[in-house]
DNA sequence: GTCTATACATTGATAGAC
DNA sequence: GTCTATCAATGTATAGAC
């Protein structure tokens, strides 16, 4: 089957989620218009809806896949220390939050121009994520090996900490990831009295 | 004078910006019409303009007021021992975030909607206060009372964690003002080592 | 799959009457 | 100070040719 002219999908679709990406983390959603994110790939407007129903689908799309990822990617070892666990989810954490900053940013922002549908979606996802957190400060608490009276709190709290990590690192600044990560380390470690 | 038939100067002035304010920190400022605020506060769109010159400047005026007040407010003392000052700084920050939560999250998140000329202004008000938490942690760190090795990335990690806060609080919701504040109170004088 | 062309709604902002 | 009316620009999305 011959390709049509000037087809490149396979290029065209992650280009235009890539794209997308970038820009309404950059400028917010409703700041951005189709023929911005077509015109950054390299298309024009109407191509992008061969792709995707309409803008908030592309939207909603980003959005699940990212958390999807990181929830998929995450592991954890109900068996292992507490302090031990912590520590994985802050590298893991921050080492997504550097590596994907766009992705990241626009999960932790944009879900309030998600619709009701989209929002109830996404905002379960990040709940498992919020969880996945608390279930480690509960099971500090109970050992005995942190002191935590609100691990709800704590967690809401510890991630908005770390997820701030996207609005002041920039590539090649004066912190390397390891530092990053180090210093964090230090402030959640005495936040959770170890 | 005689008062022009139907002029509120008075009142609509503040209402405007009272309705930008909450409509811009709910839905983001590039989603948000003239006429979106209008309506809110009872009037047509052309009226806006007597008031503001365009909806960049609303968005300008808000900030600055929001980040001047703040700075305005902030009662510090470099005679007392760091960790009393650290704990003004946080009842101050949560205080604030709690009565004028819109102001605050506005003023983190819609920066990136501003003219290069406004950000700069804007942002050289935040950096001001940023500042302020910072100078209580070196002089925790340069006194022995603190344990804080980056003071810079640790306040900016605090003022994320903090400012989280307009993230997940509900007015009569599980935690009252006081809770909230000694709740954070722990995890803030545990990561400075305190 | 992509393009050109376009329908149609909505936007920010202005002009002039009251 | 506010309203009505309106303009030019821009928005999302669709139709049909290739």
């Amino acid at each position: 089957m011959a390709r049509t002219q000037g087809s490149r999908a396979e290029i065209t679709g992650p280009a235009i989620r890539e794209a997308a990406r970038r820009l309404f983390a950059r400028h917010g959603f409703a700041a951005v218009s189709m023929r911005q994110i077509a015109a950054e790939v390299g298309v024009q407007a109407g191509a992008l809806y061969a792709y995707t129903p309409d803008k908030q689908a592309l939207l909603a799309d980003l959005l699940r896949g990212h958390m999807e990822e990181l929830l998929g990617a995450w592991q954890d070892d109900p068996a292992r220390p507490p302090l031990d666990r912590l520590q994985s989810f802050l590298r893991f954490h921050i080492r997504t939050s550097l590596e994907h900053p766009e992705a990241v940013f626009l999960s932790y922002m944009e879900l309030r121009s998600l619709t009701p549908e989209n929002h109830r979606q996404i905002a379960d996802l990040r709940r498992r994520y919020e969880d996945a957190l608390e279930a480690i400060l509960i099971a500090g608490q109970a050992q005995g090996s942190m002191s935590v009276p609100d691990t709800r709190l704590t967690a809401m709290a510890l991630i908005s900490m770390l997820t701030g990590v996207t609005n002041w690192y920039r590539e090649g600044g004066r912190l390397d990831r390891d530092k990053v990560v180090a210093v964090y380390w230090d402030l959640v470690r005495g936040a959770v009295g170890a």
